[in-house]
DNA sequence: TACTTATTTAGAATAATTCTAAATAAGTAT
DNA sequence: ATACTTATTTAGAATTATTCTAAATAAGTA
């Protein structure tokens, strides 16, 4: 997705809520993030460099960490693989093609979850449901 | 769960059927793992070692590996925490207690089965599902 | 018993992430 | 502007879970 001001916005309201600094550092990161796919740290660190070239992995680490905290990124994994971090924060599965290694998001509807919910006896709390696919992906274009 | 002859044969004949030695690392690890809760590899060596003092870490790994191949037991993960092993293979969801850490089997049932599987546009080939729920388990007796 | 192949083992290597302590940058007060 | 305080970044060491490697041992077979 294209980075666009409303997510320059959402992103210094963000860090201001929780009294944290606008760096140039996290302003790139956010925008790497928005115009990625799920992307690890990894290609976070990679994709910053073009325009950051001395940024480190530890402050891609922390930034993102501090966007987890500040509600504005998700992170999520396959397996033990590495954790991708996926700034839509709807409800929605992701499907992961064993082929590729591309990530989709899928949406999940509200009788879906009110479904999963109901599968819990009455004594377990709930606090958060995921849900992850894994097969082949559609043909890439 | 207490181990039993059904067990015992369950495993020699999975291992036979892959043309794969019953040793005795296998026969005890297998009896751990039906006996423990959803034993991380860690916590499976740890208790091995009460009955083979002298078993390796990687020999862990590698039967742990085995049993998945043979169709035994089943890993799974929450987030990018050490992998659980489960021998129970029918369909079922885990759910983790964020204050004990414990895990719970959810059984969950062919309606919620068929309803995931509608999620998937039509291009994607579904191969598994996961679902991870999170939050606070009932309280231990 | 000798032989062949599978399995186990200790320890080194790897991947992803976190920690530590020093250097730098931001924001605030003077 | 200048000095000061606190947040952030950074490089590199440390950690965790896991895999790899090569030698030692054990099983099954001839």
């Amino acid at each position: 997705m294209k980075f666009n001001p409303s997510h320059k916005k959402q992103l210094d309201d963000a860090l201001s809520h929780k009294g944290l600094r606008a760096t140039k550092q996290r302003e790139h990161l956010f925008k790497v993030i928005i115009e990625s796919n799920h992307p690890t740290a990894d290609e976070v660190h990679l994709s910053a460099k073009t325009n950051l070239p001395t940024i480190s992995l530890a402050t891609v680490y922390n930034c993102l960490e501090t966007f987890v905290e500040c509600g504005l990124v998700r992170p999520f994994n396959f397996d033990r693989k590495a954790t991708r971090y996926d700034p839509d924060l709807t409800d929605h599965a992701h499907f992961q093609c064993k082929e590729s290694g591309d990530v989709f998001d899928i949406p999940i509807n509200d009788e879906i979850k009110s479904y999963l919910q109901k599968l819990l006896p009455a004594e377990f709390e709930l606090e958060a449901v995921e849900v992850a696919f894994r097969g082949k992906g559609p043909i890439a274009p």
